[in-house]
DNA sequence: GCCACGGCTGAACGCACGTTTAGTGTTATG
DNA sequence: CATAACACTAAACGTGCGTTCAGCCGTGGC
């Protein structure tokens, strides 16, 4: 992604349009005009790849593996700071991003998979701060662990809408924008959710847990 | 969708089904395939609605209706163990619910405005929570809302997904089901989270303020 | 009886798009 | 120099699907 096109092989020129064009526009963008984009005729793309799916496949896997990289490299510096300063460089990679919204929003394999990943890791990562103090305990830390991923893959698609139709506070943004706004316009509540709660007593969570025993045993 | 489908008019079976086909396999179903669920031919469905998108158009505005139908219902309840109690009637509007998460995914105008009035939802129950003393204050209300609103939407995208990949615990649910198990799946973490809050203490939220001050004035 | 009309249909049209084909440089190999 | 191998292309093919066309019932009005 930092690499000037020009030094690229036509295989990864191409796959690094179709990433760019799947994730702007979705997977029904045509294979010409990821062809278009890359300097490349569409036979070319069939010609490289076999097909569009096997194309796409293979940006699955890019993206997998490009953040993947991003994300082994956050873990290592853990500090709460430092965690937050890598926000900074989501912009870089933004356009992976969208691609894998997209990807989500497609329901393909990958996200499948995408998801699954994160929540294993979240609850890897909450059993840590658990264990370390830092988390508070959990009766059901593997909903847990839903719940906190469901509002990443919330906040990711609220900002993939925005960017679609333009009723944020810039006009036309570009997909790669609206991630970053949006998370930024709700990371402060986030962390305040976190850290305080919503709720300010126990009532509702009494009356839902009455609510399941009474279910189970009528 | 509880009228015997032989009592409705073509036009509202078209409807129907439609509403059914698209929330199970998206918007890119064939025309001639809802035709055939309504039992009609697919010239009849381009006579009554003049276009796909037309009926797309008609399906996205019965689908809002109902939902707000529902939600006032929702509102009139307001006691915690009814709220609660409320999700079991979820099941049966389990199509609409699989229609709006097609057309979240698809990020139609629809998709918008819904997440938009959701969005303005949470804001006024909050609120309405802040002021009755059982929800606390916070410094960023707005984000507040659109974090509790994108948890609401990450839930039905996973249960989507759960849904097309049939990686759940049941193998081939349908859609509508994954929504009601997901949502059981992580009610009780999502309201303990509500209740008690994740971080043991402020520190991360520390962090967050003091990189957001440091951002504004370098 | 006849006519108009709206619900309804099967067949055909046309477009968008993935893929195939047949071929043209261009480069490496003997 | 001949030949094979590869990157690459323009044009054609085939298919899926939205939409249009031309016409067939069944019903209500005269």
């Amino acid at each position: 992604m930092n690499v000037r096109s020009e030094d690229l092989t036509a295989r990864a020129r191409i796959r690094d349009a179709a990433v760019a064009r799947f994730g702007r526009d979705g997977f029904r963008a045509p294979v010409r005009a990821i062809a278009e984009d890359a300097g490349v005729s569409a036979a070319l793309v069939i010609h490289h790849f076999g097909s569009k799916d096997a194309l796409r496949a293979e940006c699955d896997q890019h993206v997998l593996t490009v953040i993947r990289e991003q994300k082994s490299n956050a873990i290592a510096h853990a500090s709460p700071a430092e965690t937050i300063g890598m926000l900074a460089t989501v912009q870089e990679y933004a356009p992976l991003f969208a691609y894998l919204v997209r990807s989500l929003l497609d329901g393909g394999a990958l996200a499948g998979h995408f998801v699954d990943g994160l929540v294993d890791d979240a609850s890897a990562y909450l059993q840590a701060g658990e264990e370390a103090g830092t988390v508070r305990p959990s009766a059901d830390p593997a909903g847990r662990a839903r719940q906190v991923v469901a509002t990443q893959v919330g906040l990711l698609v609220m900002a993939q809408l925005d960017a679609a139709a333009g009723h944020g506070v810039a006009p036309t943004e570009s997909p790669a924008e609206a991630i970053v706004q949006l998370y930024e316009r709700s990371m402060l509540a986030g962390l305040e959710l976190y850290t305080y709660g919503l709720l300010t007593d126990s009532r509702y969570l009494d009356a839902y847990q009455h609510f399941r025993q009474d279910k189970e045993k009528p």
